[in-house]
DNA sequence: GCGGTTTCGACTGTCGACGATTATCTAGGG
DNA sequence: CCCTAGATAATCGTCGACAGTCGAAACCGC
């Protein structure tokens, strides 16, 4: 039993990482999953001697590891002080949104160009999977449901660059505080702007396309924004 | 004399940069030029050993830096092997131009939004001033000219992130082999273009500052894949 | 002479230790 | 009582050394 299936992949996996560059790469992705996962949230400081003690590696690894998440933009170092956690600020955050609307509406643009019979499916069953979850109000299944959707859709224009990268802005935006509320707000309304966006791609008219998946991340920037003014307005309340 | 003048900034600079996280990101800096002005071409292999030699530093630091140049997509790892400049195939060149075509999109639509008359003089400076050295056939000092205008026209954008990720992807665009082909052909095309972006900033219409923007970099990569199925013809008849 | 094998060299991966810097705690003076 | 200065501890920056691995040249058998 335990050697046919699904866990046979994952050593597999394990192995391969193992052997293409080892211990720094499998600490720098534990460390990245730690990040985004939030059990080391932002802020936090990363103290070489105790993560080398919880991978049971020495420091070095773990130094190349920071350096590398320091160049992804995870975290931030500060000489003889150490490296913590990014802290993004709103401003920042709204950068970010700006820049994955642009890559967003590239990937539509591409996609317009791309779209198959089988994709244009595929999608459907998207929208409709997610129509009906929105309607039974099940937060914890839309979430997620939702983002496959959107990865699905990056991953399908054919450019792999666009999809690093837009990854990389994702993920970041994670390490806003303001995540937990993002999700939560205007799930159902997205549901409608997803209709437009796969019409677009149906179209096949690239500009429309483009524009379609540009607003939608637009759109999420200024929900993003506005929960962000309500807990503003709330603490300022709290505060009286 | 020595201690007047010139020199002293670049002492203070020097320190600054090494107080600020020493050894490993000077390393990193000067091997990232090293890299980009091509004295460390594509596909070259960087020892550990030698470069720590000639910057008179143990390999740990070196080899951090290294890490972070992989991060940036500078440099290729292979375990047991070491690291060498990435040769970037002429697909991943075309991917690239995309995103760069979008980021330059987004700096287009923002700066339709941020535009003010000091902006404008200072770009139709450029413009002008281009198409004087165009006429001239002056190559050498055409294509700095250009960088610097584009530089500013991303920089004025007002999104700080922006700017670093179309630095990286420019950057990365210039581990194509291609890239000396790129520079000498369809200058003079290009200024007109330019005129397009700028009238339609003056407009203050995002969405067509968006295009002229996006299409121009399109219009770049059409005649960098010209230029490489150019040569691809010259090599093949070479090879009869 | 040629293919396979073995040995040798170079280099990377990893580690532990030393020196330097910063933060913290304590003691003394105002 | 507060503030400042010194000492101590924790932690980062850097280094040199050892072990494992890959490639190449030499060697041997056919």
């Amino acid at each position: 039993m335990t050697k046919a299936g699904s866990d046979i992949p994952d050593i597999a996996d394990q192995l391969a990482t193992l052997r293409s560059s080892s211990l720094t790469s499998v600490v720098e992705k534990e460390i990245e999953r730690l990040i985004l996962s939030g059990a080391l949230p932002p802020g936090e400081r990363l103290n070489e001697f105790q993560l080398a003690a919880r991978f049971g590696t020495s420091r070095g690894p773990l130094r190349e590891a920071m350096r590398s998440l320091h160049a992804k933009g995870y975290v931030e170092v500060v000489r003889n002080k150490g490296v913590f956690v990014r802290k993004i600020p709103i401003e920042e955050a709204l950068e970010i949104y700006d820049l994955r609307s642009a890559l967003f509406g590239l990937a539509g643009r591409l996609l317009a160009d791309r779209l198959t019979d089988e994709m244009l499916i595929r999608l459907k069953e998207y929208l409709d999977l997610m129509d009906e979850i929105a309607a039974a109000g099940d937060f914890e299944r839309y979430y997620p449901t939702n983002l496959e959707f959107h990865a699905y859709l990056v991953e399908s224009a054919g450019n792999r660059t666009l999809v690093k990268e837009y990854r990389s802005f994702v993920h970041r935006l994670h390490l806003c505080r303001q995540r937990t509320l993002v999700q939560a707000k205007g799930l159902y309304v997205s549901n409608h702007e997803h209709r437009e966006m796969i019409d677009a791609l149906a179209s096949g008219n690239e500009n429309r396309a483009h524009e379609a998946f540009f607003r939608h991340v637009q759109r999420a920037k200024q929900r993003f924004l506005s929960t962000f003014d309500e807990t503003a307005k709330a603490q300022a309340t709290k505060a009286d």
